[in-house]
DNA sequence: GCCTGTTTTACCGTTTTCAATAAAAAAGCT
DNA sequence: AGCTTTTTTATTGAAAACGGTAAAACAGGC
């Protein structure tokens, strides 16, 4: 369930890791150092492999010094386009 | 290390999805229908005793049509107090 | 009091993160 | 070409998430 979505999820929070890692001039290493989260798991990270726990995401944007919810969304790219402004549908899901 | 972070974050993450989920009239049964995560998780979470995956926070983010950025910080509350602007020192971390 | 709905907590089984380490692959540089 | 740095991938083991279920605690309302 939702699963492409899952998996497109973790690709661009990871993208936006690498770009903000990689506009510090901060190597993979580097980064471990600072955030205590090991290379090879920002390795998975960055490239999308792996799920990482909100308090990762913390650690990690505390070290690069971003807010943490500009790496889980573009934040400048508001106007989220709701379907159906209100009433959640429960019956289709009986 | 900086585990007492973790535990505030987490406190302030479930807090923030408790207080949308009841503004907008649902029970934990309900989310989980729309979220596609137990309830019993979904108690875990909103009184900060579990470590969410980014995958879950976007599922109830959807689920509660919110920005998933909205739940990891005070979106208003920007003006993010930067210690040192600039320059990461490695160093006290040979 | 009783009853009903909501939440919390505990247990079990499966899956997954994560660190540590190592090795392999990729990219830069002389 | 070689050499070095960086990144990716794989493995092992421990810790934790998550669903499911059930039981307990906590509400309100009659």
């Amino acid at each position: 369930m939702a699963k492409d979505q899952d998996i497109k999820q973790l690709a661009s929070v990871g993208s936006r890791i690498r770009k903000a890692r990689e506009d510090r001039g901060l190597t993979l290493h580097e980064l471990a150092r600072l955030s205590g989260i090991s290379a090879s798991a920002l390795s998975l990270i960055e490239t999308g492999k792996r799920d990482l726990r909100v308090t990762s995401l913390c650690r990690i944007a505390d070290a690069l010094r971003i807010a943490a919810g500009d790496l889980v969304e573009d934040r400048a790219a508001a106007a989220t386009p709701v379907a159906s402004p209100k009433g959640y549908d429960l019956g289709d899901y009986r």
